[in-house]
RNA sequence: GCGGGCGUGGUGGAAUUGGUAGACACGCCGGCCUUAGGAGCCGGUGGGCGAAAGCCCUUGGGGGUUCGAGUCCCUUCGCCCGCACCA
């Protein structure tokens, strides 16, 4: 049949083809409708059918958003259109981490308030975020900075306090000199400051933590019960580091009143301890060696552990050094008194900060044993020399133990020594409680006063919030700018009215962002952080989506404070995220982008130039989301040509001015079909038609409960491709049937572009249509290709009706003129049949 | 050292429970259309042999289980990530 239609590439000069696909025009237009309508809001009132909470980790605003911004919000943002076309109410909102040293050093350079360069940054955000055409439910907007937003954490740090889970100790600390503030444990990298690079210090200073340690067992166990990345819960689980042992006393020599505790996980070894050792921070270290023969050496070298920096300590390869105190302690076990060391070995942050030495049996121990000749002694038999670490049979212990395997008498040990005292079984964690304290300026205030009648006083609820003055100083002085605002400090004290000092220490930001996403399901409310019938509506999150560098801090965190606020009463659920996905990072040129790299792919001129649909889907397309990937301009192209294709398809489709019955498929026209489909399809239609359900089958099953966005928008691909193919022998309600549900597919992924589509074609909005189904009857063919193989290897295929049995199978295989050849007269053995998929013949 | 993950064409990556390896895309080659094209469209593209039919090889290396292995098991090499003197 001739084509009579117009080719519309021959006058696509811009601005005159009314089928040029224009990203710049069609974007804008559908994001006004969308804010317009507040089509992304809802409400918290009672809902019939399912509601989720999709949640990304919201953004701490800085500068502009980045290719990583636009990947996050990508991927959680086709996930909530999934679950909406799916008919559930969606939660999707947008906050900003606003609190926090980036903008503080910021000012220190610029003189640019914090307060002022933060909001500069969330406009442009908010711009950004705008322009990509995210779903976000925008009447739910928070920045942690908002007075109305920090009152609640205010209150969330009284609660805590009240229940006795924050306290003020004077600890040793993870000091940076650069940034002049303490650091958690967290931030803590090799020795370094998580953000500076700085070598950390360590020192004495008063300061509040967050007992995170009480909850340690409970934020094992319930790792078991959400559906997270296993390589995320393993982290975690590491951080935890659970230990199981025993705690054993250790009496002083001269003092059998005194005695010194450690934690072993090997008191199947303590008849081979042959000497103790302290940690230099050990508050008894000092004491024990005064008016000893080695004072001298013990307060230099204590004082010099104090001053190294962190890093230095940490080498594990490094020599082992260590002083005498001079004093002996009494091995509970066998009476035998063993001198006590101090060494820098010896960490004052695990365990009892004091160790049973066992050199015949521990690397460590034995490494300093050499370096001092102490006695080695082996008490475990097993190959090889000393020191080993392995199972084996007791030796050279007690006659009660000795010659029996080392795990059993491991807890016989217990068992004894428990019996009078001397020691018991014990669990150790490596978490640490959680320290907040932060001698910063640009954070959430702590809510106590300092009287000097009362003491510590927390300031009431109802006087909260304590606001963040206003000051000109953002310097780090070793205190906090805060200290010198000394109007804002003096104050009055709540409980007497007499003179008091406002705390001047503010909160680390991993506070705020560890309870934001539940304000967002109540983000106006005045009375309270929260109304408990909200967080009914919404808590716990359905799916969390955010980057792997915050697998272990925020996430720890956040699971705390949900656990604790339950203890307290204000919510019935004990994990925040039911489900988490990380994604990976975008390279360039296989490496992380850097302005000092230079192959920095910024969004701005990205959406600019391609629109932000084409950004999207090739963010998504470029591999599995979760993993790290390589950007490609190339590889935008391509997606950008391949949007294109389906939207020109589309318009062409949807041209009134198209001969309706041109095409070689099956009479056109409406036959009752919604669609405009015939009631009988056969032919290329039906080749079509067929594709189209395959592909809704297809990127169904890839969206739900993965997240294989990669593999899906192949499919609509393949669709699309096909339709292209297919243009000229298919009829016109064939073709529209195919591209709309092209286009309905690809709407999670580039909404704009779709809705457009979807609208030229049907007149209808497609996020508004129900998420389409696959016909099975469509999935299903009369005949498939059957795969021939002979021992395994593929010989030839041959269509085999789909509802053959597998005897014919077998019969159609064995008549397969390639398979015979490779028969070849040789003895049947055995046929394999797969019934719908192969046949395999064994020959002998 | 401990824990987790990954090795597939020239490239990014596909391959539900073991069942046609290389979907889709990039790149490259050839063609069409065009005054032109950095627009659009069509065809080809893992390696080797062959005119073709077809045959052989191929998922880091080696071995095993199986009718059949990218997928399971053992072993080995390489890379990435987390923790790291954790007693």
């Amino acid at each position: 049949m001739a084509d009579h239609r117009q080719d519309p590439h021959r006058q696509n000069l811009p601005g005159q083809d009314p089928h040029r696909y224009d990203p710049q025009e069609i974007e804008p237009r559908w994001q006004a409708v969308w804010a317009k309508e507040k089509t992304w809001e809802v409400t918290n009132d009672p809902f019939d059918g399912k509601s989720s909470y999709i949640l990304v980790m919201l953004p701490y605003p800085s500068g502009e958003p980045h290719i990583g911004h636009l990947k996050v919000y990508t991927v959680g943002d086709a996930i909530a259109h999934f679950h909406r076309r799916r008919g559930e109410r969606v939660l999707n909102p947008m906050g900003y981490d606003a609190f926090g040293l980036p903008a503080e050093n910021h000012a220190i350079a610029t003189g640019v308030h914090p307060r002022d360069s933060t909001a500069a940054s969330i406009a442009a955000f908010r711009r950004q975020f705008r322009r990509w055409g995210v779903s976000i439910d925008w009447s739910r907007e928070l920045a942690t900075n908002d007075p109305a937003y920090y009152r609640w954490t205010q209150w969330i740090f009284l609660e805590l306090l009240r229940a006795g889970l924050a306290y003020k100790k004077e600890a040793a600390v993870n000091w940076c000199p650069v940034d002049a503030t303490v650091l958690a444990n967290e931030q803590v990298v090799n020795g370094r400051c998580e953000r500076c690079g700085a070598e950390v210090e360590t020192r004495q200073l008063d300061q509040w933590l967050f007992r995170t340690t009480a909850y340690a067992q409970r934020l094992l166990d319930d790792l078991d019960t959400i559906d997270w990345p296993e390589h995320v819960k393993t982290m975690q689980r590491n951080w935890i580091g659970r230990s199981e042992g025993a705690l054993v006393t250790f009496r002083s020599e001269d003092d059998p009143d005194v005695g010194y505790e450690v934690f072993t996980t090997r008191p199947d070894t303590l008849f081979g301890a042959t000497f103790f050792v302290m940690a230099p921070e050990h508050p008894d270290v000092l004491r024990l060696a005064a008016g000893g023969p080695h004072e001298a050496e013990v307060r230099e070298y204590v004082e010099r552990a104090h001053h190294a920096p962190n890093s230095e300590r940490s080498a594990a390869e490094r020599p082992k050094t260590g002083v005498p105190l001079g004093r002996n302690v009494i091995n509970p076990v066998n009476g035998e008194a063993i001198p006590i060391w101090v060494a820098d070995y010896v960490l004052i942050s695990y365990g009892t900060g004091a160790i049973m030495a066992v050199p015949g049996h521990d690397e460590r121990d034995h490494a300093f044993a050499e370096v001092y000749g102490l006695p080695i002694r082996r008490v475990i038999d097993g190959p090889g020399g000393l020191p080993y670490s392995g199972d084996g049979p007791l030796v050279n212990s007690h006659p009660d133990f000795d010659g029996l395997p080392n795990r059993e008498a491991l807890t016989r040990i217990i068992a004894w020594l428990a019996r009078d005292g001397r020691g018991e079984r014990s669990i150790n964690y490596r978490l640490r409680d959680w320290l907040v304290s932060r001698q910063r300026y640009w954070g959430c205030p702590i809510p106590v006063v300092y009287c000097e009648d009362c003491g510590l006083v927390p300031v009431p609820v109802d006087q909260l919030p304590v606001v963040l003055p206003d000051i000109e100083d953002y310097a780090p002085h070793g205190r906090s700018p805060l200290a010198a605002a000394e109007d804002w400090v003096a104050t009055t004290c709540p409980a007497c009215g007499g003179p008091a000092r406002r705390e001047t220490d503010t909160m680390d930001t991993f506070v705020d962002s560890s309870w934001y996403f539940l304000r967002y399901c109540d983000p106006h409310n005045d009375e309270a952080a929260w109304d408990p019938e909200a967080l009914r509506r919404w808590m716990p999150v359905d799916q969390y989506i955010g980057g792997i560098e915050h697998a272990i801090l925020h996430l720890m965190y956040a699971r705390f404070f949900t656990k604790a606020l339950a203890d307290l009463g204000h919510l019935d659920f004990q994990e925040p995220f039911s489900a988490l996905f990380t994604q990976g990072m975008i390279t360039r040129d296989g490496a992380k982008m850097s302005k000092s790299r230079g192959n920095v792919v910024s969004p701005g001129p990205l959406v600019e130039r391609y629109g932000v649909d084409t950004a999207r889907a090739y963010i998504l397309f470029i591999g599995p989301p979760d993993q790290d990937a390589d950007w490609s301009d190339e590889g935008l192209e391509g997606v950008h040509r391949f949007l294109g294709r389906l939207w020109r398809l589309s318009a062409e489709a949807a041209d009134p001015s198209r001969d309706e019955d041109s095409g070689g498929g099956a009479p056109g026209g409406d036959t009752g079909a919604r669609d405009g489909l015939p009631a009988e399809l056969a032919g290329a239609d039906l080749e079509l038609v067929r594709k189209a359900h395959w592909a809704i089958d297809k990127v169904t099953h890839d969206m739900d409960g993965r997240f294989a966005f990669n593999t899906a928008i192949a499919a609509v691909m393949e669709l699309t491709n096909d339709c292209s193919r297919l243009r000229d022998s298919v009829s016109g309600g064939a073709m529209r049937f195919a591209l709309e549900t092209a286009a309905s597919l690809v709407f999670p992924f580039a909404p704009h572009t779709a809705t457009d589509a979807f609208h030229l074609l049907t007149g209808r909005r497609v996020w508004e249509e129900p998420w389409p189904v696959a016909d099975e009857r469509m999935l299903e063919t009369d005949t498939f290709e059957l795969v021939c193989q002979v021992m395994g290897k593929l010989r030839d295929r041959v269509q085999a009706p789909s509802s053959a049995t597998p005897d014919e199978l077998e019969a159609l295989a064995l008549a397969a003129p390639n398979v015979r050849h490779h028969i070849d007269g040789r003895e049947i053995a055995k046929v394999v049949v797969v019934p719908g998929k192969l046949v395999n013949v064994v020959v002998r």
